[in-house]
RNA sequence: GCGAUCAUAGCUCAGCUGGUUAGAGCGCCGGUUUGUGGUACCGGAGGUCACGGGUUCGAACCCCGUUGGUCGCCCCA
């Protein structure tokens, strides 16, 4: 080891984490159990490119949003095109459903999980790079696929054993509906600007809706009274979303309704949800101010932006991340056996030993360096269930709590393994 | 983009109103003890006190700046 580095040691990127220890294995979870569920309700696994041509997000999303202008990691390649780092999986996924004639397979059910980049400052519970899992159902315009994909999550969530938190849910209705309630909002508000936060008053003129949800003080007197959207959906819209309710009660699945829960992106048409930790729960108090566990909404208008054909779709995405933390501490893989080295003559039987052990599927660890009177302290202290004794006549002793079986077993074998 | 707060050993931290060679626990390495045993003791390695200026006889400590972390606002696909 030298003493100095020669220069000094190149940081991390601002807002990426190394994730080690029980916070890997509580990541590795989540991602185990999502993968879990979703074949349970047979939603196909895809891969999708880390990043897309710029042109694929900012289509989406829309030009002119916050979100294009400052909040994406773009790079221009060497043949001049802009290319992005994916800040969400669904652009993605629509691109592929278009390009690869997915159309063929509708209605569609995918899912995947993997790293999503956002410019941005971080915060607890938020990342430069960070991670989701995600679930989407293309070509479907029927309430059922919400109902199926808001069940499918509350079961996730539930056998992550995160039982504090609560759909909250909502309805934007139809285009019409969203336009003309819109209107009203923009009319209600203006009405009292000067009364309003200065965030607000810019709100009015760029997304009135997010004024619901301001957390200013000076703008909560005006919430209640605000117009609701239930006045102004079409019987259609009406019908859609109590079709969902009612699905979701048949499912057994809890909700509250969030009358002023919105999306800031205009594709989204219908349900909107989000999963929310319960006030004064331990999971509110573990996220900080970042308190959407998992949320999506059918986006009926997504593709067309695309250049597609008008096709219904709906989805979700969770942050691992904050998943993980709800889950909490998780412990590494159990160790069943230590194999310790008594004397460095015993190294080969040790290995022997050992392969053996790990071919009959036993997980297993060795002990072989430094003092060797401290050896035995070393081992202890991985808290095996078994120690596998090795002097320089070869293995002869196994201590522990428990079955041998398995151990046993596995020495038994003739053949070696790569024989 | 804005604001708050922090930065001392590999890790968690102590370091009084500025005052000699900057400490502890854990971890790591070694020794003694023990000898079917997660023991106890001793020792060792490891720090330009984030970086750069300034004030002072003297700065880990006070002041300014920079960088980085954390938390919050904005935004949240």
């Amino acid at each position: 080891m030298s003493k100095k580095t020669p220069s000094k040691t190149p940081g991390a990127i601002r807002g990426t984490q190394d994730i080690f220890g029980a916070d890997a294995e509580a990541f590795a979870f989540v991602v185990e159990t999502f993968e879990r569920v979703r074949r349970l309700y047979r939603f196909r696994r895809v891969e999708m490119p880390v990043f897309e041509k710029t042109e694929v997000f900012a289509r989406s999303l829309g030009e002119t949003t916050d979100v294009v202008s400052k909040e994406m990691y773009s790079f221009d390649d060497r043949g001049g095109d802009s290319l992005t780092l994916r800040p969400e999986f669904t652009a993605g996924i629509a691109r592929a459903y278009l390009t690869n004639g997915w159309q063929q397979y509708a209605p569609l059910k995918v899912a995947t999980h993997g790293p999503l980049f956002r410019y941005e400052r971080p915060q607890k519970g938020r990342y430069r790079q960070f991670h989701q899992i995600d679930a989407e159902v293309i070509g479907a315009g029927e309430p059922q696929a919400d109902v199926e994909l808001l069940a499918m999550a509350d079961q996730l969530l539930k056998e992550l054993g995160i039982h504090d938190v609560t759909l909250h849910l909502n309805t934007l209705g139809d285009g019409e509906s969203r336009e003309a309630w819109r209107a009203a909002l923009v009319t209600y508000f203006g009405a009292v600007k000067d009364q309003l936060s200065e965030e607000s008053q810019e709100r009015l003129e760029k997304n009135p809706l997010r004024i619901l949800d301001s957390k200013d003080a000076r703008d909560k007197p005006f919430l209640a009274g605000a117009p609701k959207i239930d006045a102004f959906l079409s019987e259609e819209a009406s019908a859609f979303f109590a079709a969902v309710t009612s699905g979701l009660d048949a499912a057994g699945v809890k909700w509250v309704r969030a009358e002023s829960l919105v999306r800031g992106l205009d594709y989204y048409r219908h349900t909107a949800f989000e999963f929310i930790p319960d006030e004064g729960s331990a999971s509110a108090a573990a996220l900080g101010s970042q308190s959407t566990v998992l949320g999506g909404g059918r986006y009926d208008g997504l593709m067309e932006s695309l250049g597609g054909p008008a096709t219904p779709a709906v989805g979700w995405a969770a942050g691992i991340e904050r998943l993980a933390m709800l889950v909490g501490a998780r412990e590494a893989e159990l160790l069943e056996a230590v194999v310790l080295v008594e004397h460095d003559d015993g190294i080969a039987e040790a290995n022997r030993v050992l392969a053996k052990l790990r071919a009959g599927g036993v997980i297993s660890e060795i002990v072989a360096s430094g003092s060797v009177k401290k050896r035995y302290d070393k081992a202890v202290k991985q808290s095996p269930q078994h120690i596998l004794r090795v002097n320089e006549t070869g293995y002869y002793a196994i201590s522990g709590e428990g079955s041998t079986d398995r151990i046993v077993t596995a020495l038994n074998q003739t053949s070696s393994p790569r024989a």
